[in-house]
DNA sequence: ATGAAAGCGCTAACAT
DNA sequence: ATGTTAGCGCTTTCAT
């Protein structure tokens, strides 16, 4: 059995309440009690029972995670670890634990039995909740008002008011990127987009028709593949792309995700097409291969940590203010990208220009 | 306020003994009662409170996974993530649910006030531990037997009996590696190791020496660079090496992670030297950037999902055993490793053969 | 400054 | 098959 209150109470001859007084640095407890109590504490190794302690308090002093759809919304490998571990140092500096849940992986992926998201902070009463990679499509999308805590949603339009968001400013990314190529001669510039279901998807789909628009070109949707945010897709998109008749084919292509932009690089590759002498490719992102891939890949880096640090530090503050009666805090965040200018772009061939 | 499984007795009409056992599944409840208490407890939206249920059943659903020295020692972006879906899956898909506990990160790496890795555990009571990144020589790595749950490490030889580990075949795997090389008739290989306190780097150098033992060529310290993980050290190891009297260099080096492989070979390139034609370089992980780099990195591939998904079932088996009171489990599992040939090995330059 | 009593929401004896 | 009682470890009134 662990030591408890009640046993540092009966060795130091007073009782759990004064226990937990000390050992809470409470004030009105006497000063060299306290201090008797703390030594006893400590030679017993004690550990306060934060469950005993949640079950009165309310309080668990956890925020939930929740890192849905891997792969499949952007959120690949290379992306999601870091925005966790923003989450992480920040919760964790702020004394929470992080409970991470993973919907959407190989296991779970089918079954849904009652464990909503919804129900699983509710049953484990977390105090406050993050989520990344949730789909605007996805069924329980609209029910995330029943959270009775904060929420805040990276990357995600959030489905009302109250729940808060943080996400890269999206459509400023993607209209320097598509600038980026047109600044270098490109005029038929295509988009490779993420799936339809992703907010992402929708706001750098709008910040390249800007950059367009802005040059006085033509959105033409032909030029617009929607892919899925895989290398997969990528690849697809460079076939389609490359069957386009010859006047109509993009010299320059704006991918989504770096991921994306790579399998189109390779793609491109094995079909014979030179990047950047015969197509431009800027990605998203900034993932550790984008530095490495031949030619290294021009892209738009998102802070991925403080996507991550953000959003911890926005339900943490909504925390504090449900305590204060504070004024309501703003809904949510644009993180600045910055376009890194790699090896992956050029001027277009002459006939293009 | 939540509903709780009072609201349901009274409306019901039954006691909340009765409700706890038909929401629980117990036989000993009536067909009729069962699902009436089912019914109302469904339309009030009832969802168990596992803060109270975990007092009273002492056992929390919880499993504890720490993720120690982050970059610091090997568990650099690419690697931990993986791990981590692997640790996740296979608690989630038994029921459990993960607390990530970050201790080496930016904002807690100095402070260590008393929050030790098993106080931490003891206070969260979670069910289980998995650990990894821990150094064998943290302070806190005897004192990982004060844990009374289920304890399992990856990638480090556990401080004594009863604490589980699960590992790549790193003796194997760094071996194969080197005899790679040796088949390609290199005779001077280096070893750009990792830091001393982590148990792979003391399993990879053994399999570097029996490789080297094998083929009859005697072991050179001077040929051993100590890293620490990061592609820094490998640009160290480059210049290193490269310093070396010129019948003294390395043909060929085996690098104890991808990142510090790469580092070694930017810093290569950079000094004007071909890889692989003036030196070969084999990896160990395979990271996404590894197939991504120029030239593509020949690398032993561990399987990383499989790691934490092995640590997070030999847990979950201690826990079934704890209560059935089956024999002890194996303390440890080595998983089989694979090199992956790509193109930054050859042959050595002429002489060198 | 300290203690007694009550209770958080749930489950587990022990009745009946 | 169902209810009663008790209690998990802690905090919190409310006394004193």
């Amino acid at each position: 059995m662990a030591v408890t209150i009640k046993d540092i109470a009966k060795i130091v001859g007073v009782s759990p309440t004064a226990v937990s007084r000390a050992l809470n640095d409470h004030r009105d407890i006497g000063e060299e009690t306290r201090a008797k109590i703390k030594r006893v504490a400590q030679e017993l190794g004690y550990r306060r029972n934060a469950i005993a302690r949640g079950l009165v308090t309310r309080k668990t002093d956890t925020i939930g995670l929740f890192v849905l759809g891997r792969g499949a919304t952007g959120f690949g490998d290379p992306f999601a670890y870091e925005v966790i571990l923003g989450v992480m140092d920040t919760v964790s500096a702020a004394g929470y634990d992080l409970v991470l849940y993973g919907v959407g992986g190989p296991s779970n992926s089918g079954r849904c039995d009652g464990a909503s998201y919804v129900g699983k902070c509710k049953e484990r009463q977390v105090d406050g909740v993050i989520m990344m990679g949730l789909r605007t499509d996805d069924p329980q999308y609209g029910s995330l008002g029943d959270l009775d805590v904060p929420c805040v949603l990276i990357d995600v339009a959030p489905p009302q008011d109250g729940i808060g968001f943080v996400a890269s400013d999206n459509v400023l990314g993607a209209k320097n990127a598509t600038e980026h190529l047109l600044s270098l001669g490109h005029r038929r510039i295509a988009m490779l987009n993420g799936h339809a279901h992703a907010t992402v998807s929708a706001e750098r789909l709008e910040g390249y028709k800007i950059a367009l628009m802005n040059a006085g070109i033509a959105y033409d949707p032909a030029l617009t593949f929607e892919g899925d945010f895989s290398s997969d897709s990528g690849a697809r998109a460079a076939e389609y792309f490359m069957a386009l008749p010859r006047d109509m084919r993009p010299t320059g292509v704006v991918a989504a995700s770096d991921v994306m932009a790579i399998g189109l690089m390779q793609m491109l590759k094995a079909m014979g097409m030179r990047v950047p002498q015969d197509v431009s490719v800027v990605g998203f992102d900034d993932i550790p291969s984008a530095a490495h891939v031949d030619p290294p890949l021009t892209t738009v880096r998102q802070a991925r940590y403080d996507l991550g640090a953000t959003a911890a530090r926005m339900v943490l503050q909504r925390l504090e203010e449900g305590r204060s009666g504070m004024a309501f805090p703003p809904p949510g965040f644009r993180l600045a990208t910055n376009l890194i200018v790699r090896s992956s772009t050029a001027p277009p061939p002459c006939r293009g220009a």
